[in-house]
RNA sequence: GCCGGGGUGGCGGAACUGGUCAGACGCGCCCGACUUAAAAUCGGGUGACCCUCGGGUCGUACGGGUUCGACUCCCGUCCCCGGCACCA
């Protein structure tokens, strides 16, 4: 027989066992099924179809999740784990530009070749549950869940300023920006006013601070809950109006620090507020339009605070004071109502501008944290004061409760062309007239030039955006812009579980039988981006009735960069390490196994091929341990040995660390020492149990080592054999080693029985002549016995 | 500034509810066996310092504290990483 370990061998050739027999193939339930069934929705998140094919980082995605799903399989749920591409989106159509092609070619040709990677690494997907969101049969339903969130006002056509990236020629959304930087190509993001299509994610911003998962669930990590709520930035305070009385107009501000009002000394608007244009002199007009040309981020770069006065005042509702109204860009027109009371004494903006312009200070609050002249709120507690403000307010008709999010509705449609079209046509007389559903999809034309010239390619395909108008039968236009790739992504993991349903995006019992999905897992970078998109999606289509949870992913797990350089690999700091020479160098369940080994995979690791050896000689020595064991260890064991004890440890340790706390290289670890353990003795009381449990712990990381071991051991199907339980007896021992401390260091260690009692510990303790050696004659003045572990000895 | 996560051998890391001389497992390195040799493989060693070779002292960023006992808990300091940030 041949001995020695040849993954290039064994490993296709399981691949197309498991193929042939169908064996990651899992049915949708029948209909009239109740679901009671233990089953799990197994998710990772959809690839980018990337010329460069898979690297390291997705190996590590796809690899903790396959572990998760055969561990699970085996534990005996049903387990849905689906593939699909990310499949629109820009560096196809920027290839076709470059290089020439189809974008629908290049993408189509790249994820031949990633299908090809994943089952050379053989992942446990299920193939036929495959989606694509460039195919037209899945983005019929993308458009067709646009017009029901059109439908409701959940998506909605404005003008207004938005993130433009002069390089990729398009609109970004806010959670794609990284410090004023397109995330994509790391372009300087510009500030442009124009007409786009929105979702309205703020109507579920209050919603989407709670987190609320069904019981059992493994939930979201804390960092990415308290994330999320950051972005949504929920502030509570007070609405508060201030009268223009020349111009008999009221000016509303947004302030946390209602109890800060008799401390309004001025009043200042954001140089994009309305007023300004209307109403202020012309100078204040001309600052405006400077200031409001700048962004953000060089707004607050600034040292110095400008501004100018508008030539108005506004009145304070409390007291009457005539406060001068400003313009100044440190007031952001995007956040409360684009203007503050300003309050130089408690904030420190305020105060730098008041410092610039020789403005009044007037504290209200004292050292005790209560309020002064502040007529007859002097002496209330600032927290109290609040409350008693708003009420006042609230009497008077000048104010009232308010709570303002930092949360803005997500801008998606692009000005490019490989994307979902939007079903909408602009009709002279009609308007803006969504496409009827029958009418779906509307499909992309193939166009000759994908050219990005500040609009959508599409727009000058005069063939294809004259149409006739669904409502009045005259002439219109369609919608050129193109629906951004994270509407695709928002919805994708619901098309998963029933991918063929021509009568709808998916069918309700079925979505409600797998979702929420158990497990998700994905980078954070998609933090504020997917995942709250995804999010809002499910809760817009749980008020339309279409499906019944309110959370898409009740358990959410971020895998670590893989970098190299110290840097996340990626294609554009051409850092990209890809599977395909490890896998052919080494093969896939080695490179499987070493990925995970790296460190924890929730933790960033540094790429590095050196270890992979050690993974190499794991996989040859349990190879030969096991031929070992299968041609001489005895049948049957004793089932009491040391060894068949170490066996039943490792299973309880990576079944642990598996499924509760999602640690997947320690098993690796406890793998190694129950090898060590089975080499030290291949032919001994239960070398055969230990051999089996050990090639069935290894197959959810090595599948194809762990089946053709498996058939050595003379059995078959190992994918589909129960996950090993362990023995609870097993771990029970009739000894432990007893450690003897004397002042808290350890002096003494011993094998004694369990079932001696805390006397008899102290008594076999105190005989140790080492311990003798360190009392030394001192009188013992305490003595601590923790069951099972150790005595203490407190002495002098 | 606010919020979150970290800092353990030459390296990746382990120690899961304070309790087996902290350092599992692996990499690397050193020594040895096999070999003409190398590779592969196997065996041994590997935190620091001291040692009369029995062992001893120190050691988990730093300084304190709680405790019989602290990598683990508390207070303070430094550093690193991530999120939010002229957000009123």
């Amino acid at each position: 027989m041949d001995t020695r370990y040849q993954p290039e061998l064994i490993e296709p050739k399981w691949q197309r066992i498991w193929e042939e027999a169908r064996a990651f193939n899992v049915p949708n339930p029948e209909p009239g099924d109740p679901g009671d069934a233990p089953h799990w929705y197994m998710l990772e998140m959809l690839p980018y179809p990337s010329a460069n094919g898979i690297h390291m980082g997705h190996v590590l995605n796809y690899t903790m999740g396959d572990v998760v799903t055969h561990v699970r399989r085996r534990s005996g749920s049903k387990v849905v784990r689906p593939m699909g591409w990310d499949s629109f989106g820009l560096p196809a159509e920027n290839a076709a530009i470059r290089e020439g092609g189809h974008p629908r070619e290049i993408t189509e040709r790249n994820i031949t070749t990633i299908r090809a990677q994943m089952k050379r690494l053989g992942w446990a997907i299920d193939w036929d549950r495959e989606v694509a969101a460039h195919d037209p049969a899945f983005y019929r339903w993308t458009q067709w869940l646009f017009l029901r969130f059109y439908e409701r006002g959940l998506a909605y056509r404005r003008e207004a300023p938005v993130n433009w990236c002069p390089n990729d020629q398009t609109v970004i959304a806010d959670a794609y920006i990284v410090d004023g930087h397109c995330e994509r190509c790391g372009a300087q993001i510009e500030f442009r006013n124009m007409t786009q299509w929105f979702f309205k994610t703020t109507a579920f911003a209050d919603e989407l601070l709670d987190f609320d998962f069904p019981p059992g669930s493994i939930g979201w990590p804390e960092r990415s809950m308290t994330g999320q709520r950051n972005w949504i930035g929920r502030s509570e305070g007070a609405e508060i109006l201030f009268r223009v009385d020349e111009l008999d107009i009221d000016l509303p501000v947004f302030t946390t620090r209602p109890d800060t009002l008799f401390g309004a000394t001025f009043f200042v608007l954001a140089p994009e507020h309305p007023f300004v244009e209307k109403h202020a002199t012309d100078e204040a007009k001309e600052y405006a339009k400077h200031a409001g040309a700048k962004r953000t981020e060089e707004r607050a770069a600034e040292t110095e605070k400008t501004g100018v006065f508008t030539g108005h005042y506004a009145t304070n509702p409390v007291n009457g004071d005539k406060l001068p109204i400003w313009v100044a860009d440190y007031v952001l027109m995007d956040y409360g109502t684009g203007a503050i009371m300003a309050v130089p004494a408690h904030d420190e903006r305020d105060a730098e501008f008041a410092a610039a312009f020789d403005l009044p200070v007037v504290p209200v609050i004292d050292v005790d944290g209560r309020l002064v002249n502040s007529a007859q709120f002097d002496g209330t507690p600032a927290e109290d004061a609040k409350r008693a403000i708003i009420e006042w307010l609230h009497e008077q008709g000048r104010g009232a409760l308010a709570v303002s999010y930092r949360l803005r509705d997500w801008s998606f449609s692009r000005q490019r062309y490989w994307g979902s079209p939007i079903p909408i046509v602009y009709c002279g007389d009609c308007g803006v007239v969504p496409v009827p559903d029958d009418e779906l999809p509307v499909l992309l034309p193939d166009i000759d030039d994908y050219q990005p010239k500040g609009k959508a390619p599409l727009a000058s395909n005069e063939e294809w955006i004259n149409v006739t108008c669904p409502t009045c039968g005259g002439p219109a236009r369609r919608e050129a812009d193109t629906m951004d790739t994270f509407v695709d992504s928002s919805w994708y993991f619901m098309r998963y579980v029933d991918p063929h349903n021509d009568r709808a995006p998916f069918d309700k019992h079925v979505v409600d039988y797998w979702l929420p999905v158990d497990f998700y897992i994905g980078g954070i970078d998609h933090l504020n981006g997917h995942l709250l998109y995804s999010r809002f999606f499910v809760k817009a289509l749980n008020d339309m009735g279409m499906l019944s949870f309110r959370e898409p992913f009740a358990g959410l797990f971020h895998q670590g960069w893989v970098q190299m350089g110290g840097t996340k690999m990626s294609k554009t700091k051409g850092n990209v390490m890809g599977p395909d020479e490890l896998v052919a160098e080494y093969g896939a369940d080695a490179v499987r196994l070493y990925i995970l080994f790296m460190g924890p995979s929730d933790q960033d690791m540094e790429w590095n091929e050196a270890g992979i050896e050690g993974i190499v000689r794991f996989l040859r020595r349990l190879w030969r341990a096991v031929h070992d064991v299968a041609e001489r260890a005895p049948a049957g064991g004793s089932g009491d040995s040391p060894l068949a004890r170490t066996a039943h440890r490792t299973i309880a340790k990576v079944t642990d660390d598996v499924l509760r706390r999602i640690q997947f290289h320690t098993p690796i670890s406890a793998m190694m020492e129950l090898l060590n353990a089975l080499s030290d003795d291949p032919t001994g009381d239960d070398a055969r149990f230990a051999a089996e449990t050990l090639v069935s712990l290894v197959q959810p990381y090595a599948p194809h080592i762990a089946e053709e071991l498996w058939s050595v051991l003379g059995h078959e199907r190992l994918w589909e054999q129960p996950w090993p339980e362990a023995d609870p007896a097993a771990l029970e021992e009739d000894t432990f080693e007893l450690v003897v401390q004397v002042n808290g260091k350890v002096r003494d260690r011993f094998e004694v029985s369990v079932a001696l009692s805390e006397d008899e510990l102290v008594q076999r303790a105190l005989a140790s002549e080492r311990v003798q050696a360190h009392v030394n004659g001192a009188t013992v003045r305490k003595t601590i016995v923790v069951p099972r572990k150790l005595v203490n000895f407190v002495v002098g």
